[in-house]
DNA sequence: CTTTGGCACTCAAAGAGAAGGAGTGCTAAG
DNA sequence: CTTAGCACTCCTTCTCTTTGAGTGCCAAAG
């Protein structure tokens, strides 16, 4: 069982996994020999297939047919076998270019990352919206829209704009509200809207706020409004390339999945996987522990502006994907979205 | 040619088109004379159908199949046969529901609508934002991000955020973007985008604009800030429903039209097309003028806020869709829409 | 001990009839 | 005008056969 693959056997396993990523056609043993720089007859080949199929990496659909690669052989060529090449200059390029015509804001900027990662992918793109609490406060303001009812809007730092309603029991002037604007955008810019949330927190328990009813106020408001209510939003560009592909042709399974991305929540599991990892990270099949994409694989890698990580972002696809080419799109995406997201607003 | 049809031809073609609604099977003059109260035979039914097929209301996919309804007979049916129901209470409750849950703001109601537009007809739901140029200027709001860049927040009188980087040529500070920023509310709320838009031109070529530079600074920014570049987006939500429907198994067919739903302009443009109409839109087939949504149909209705026409929403599905269920569906939506859109902000 | 050619075997995919059946149009009688 | 009867069409389904790609194993060669 704990047999190691011969050199012979990774150099055959690959050929495989590429040939299959090719051509989506179980591989034979022939068709090997032919293509590829192995210099042995199909006869050795199949021993050597023999082998990666008891080892768990290949399997055949039926007798007469070629192998295909499992999840056990995507991951291990994924891991150990496949070498990312660096991605040339060109494409490099023409990424960049998508965004240098664009506006520069921010969620626009991300729906543009989404989509340029499935044009370029050929599969469908994924980015995920930064977490409210882990963005920078920078700005606050909020609108009286009815004697109850006020909208604030919020600002980060990365230049995210969020608007939240917030019923209010009493009537506040309009000196009042700009009081307390004020107030919050004096003492919370630069502050990160966890500590936001407990200086909030902390300075309501203090006895001054006991006693000043527009601190108290301000207070209520300003936390009510930077409730994060949102369980993550994902932008998801592109779910037509998964039509493209020979692996989905089933209508019922094709359904599962669309739907799966409509409720997002999967996806948002998912992408969040991947916040607290440095590089790309590859997720195969059953890994994804959703069975509804136990056919699909994530390519997804974390981008950050100023202060630390913001979200991630990445590729959707079938377990049979050309790793070797969307890793480094991936990548080089991420720390696009980074350097943009840097340099733009400060 | 210009033969009109006989009472019993509406008769006969209603039951076909409902039969092959429900069935999506081609019907056959057997099928009818069993299920529907239609007393005939076999063979009369089947002269009427002939007839029907002469007059182009009907086609048959080969001799020994049965008809079913060609455009014109959608389009008949629609027109002339169809008598909508009521919706009952119960259903009406059921919508409704949805939104008292629901958060107040317009961007997160427009989606839940479209949301639940898809969930009740089981069709795919659409609803078109609102277009800035029909709005109404409440308040606007001026964050500087950087010395150069502003970032604009414009709210409507119905509670739509929409936010715009504008890059100025000076360093405006902020005592500056302060009094801009109460000059325009005092002048320009209440007023449409349109009318602010004149306006702001008007002013800026009076003299009194020529020399007081605030004011000139004033208006090119908020002139920045509120041009629409926007070519209406669409929120459409259960594009899965499509998977469902047996004319679109074919793959192919399948994947042109959910690239069609993904730019959205073609949506856009049919919703568009409903903004003029009073009341319940429908489109069918070809009508769309858009070879891949050639069969599919949109019934559509427009909603309204305090001033006038704001958008439109609707679902969109296959021809053959229950257009008797879903019009009071679309309809009811629309009202309900205008009325919360009414009420909830002032 | 590894490699390779040979060979029998398996099994999905593709094709060819053949049977079945749903539905039609037409005609002639009620 | 309606309807029963009947011949005809042609799709659908089934079975059966053929085809061929690919395998596993064995025995001979390196």
């Amino acid at each position: 069982m704990a047999a190691k693959l011969t050199d012979r056997g990774q150099k055959i396993l690959e050929a495989i996994i590429e040939e299959y990523i090719a051509t989506a056609q179980p591989v034979g043993s022939k068709a090997l020999t032919q293509n590829q720089g192995i210099k042995l007859s199909p006869a050795s080949v199949r021993n050597v297939m023999a082998e990666l199929e008891e080892l768990g990496y290949l399997v055949s659909p039926h007798t007469s047919a070629g192998r295909i690669p499992t999840e056990k052989g995507y991951r291990f060529y994924v891991d150990t076998i496949l070498r990312v090449s660096e991605m040339d200059r060109g494409q490099k390029d023409q990424i960049e270019l998508q965004y240098r015509q664009q506006g520069l804001q921010m969620t626009d900027m991300l729906r543009e990352a989404s989509r340029t990662l499935s044009s370029i992918s050929h599969y469908t793109g994924l980015v995920m919206i930064p977490r409210l609490k882990a963005t920078i406060f920078r700005h606050i303001e909020f609108v009286k829209l009815s004697p109850r009812l006020i909208l604030a809007v919020f600002v980060t730092q990365s230049g995210l704009v969020q608007n939240k309603l917030v019923e209010v029991d009493e009537d506040l002037s309009p000196r009042e509200l700009e009081k307390i604007t004020n107030y919050l955008n004096q003492t919370m810019t630069g502050l990160s809207i966890q500590d936001v949330r407990t200086r909030i927190i902390t300075e309501m328990a203090q006895e001054k706020a006991l006693y000043d009813q527009l601190m108290r106020r301000a207070f209520t408001l300003s936390s009510a409004a930077l409730v994060d209510e949102s369980n993550g939003d994902v932008i998801i560009e592109g779910t037509s390339r998964f039509l493209e592909q020979p692996e989905f042709s089933d209508l019922d399974c094709m359904k599962r999945i669309v739907q799966t991305f409509e409720q997002k929540s999967a996806l948002v599991e998912l992408l969040d996987r991947g916040l607290e990892t440095k590089g790309v990270q590859v997720i195969i099949g059953s890994e994804t522990e959703h069975t509804e994409l136990s056919d699909c694989s994530l390519i997804t890698a974390a981008y950050s502006g100023k202060r630390g990580t913001l979200g991630t972002l990445g590729v959707i696809g079938p377990n049979r994907m050309p790793y070797a080419t969307i890793i480094p799109i991936v990548d080089y995406t991420a720390s696009l979205i980074s350097r943009l997201l840097d340099t733009d607003n400060d």
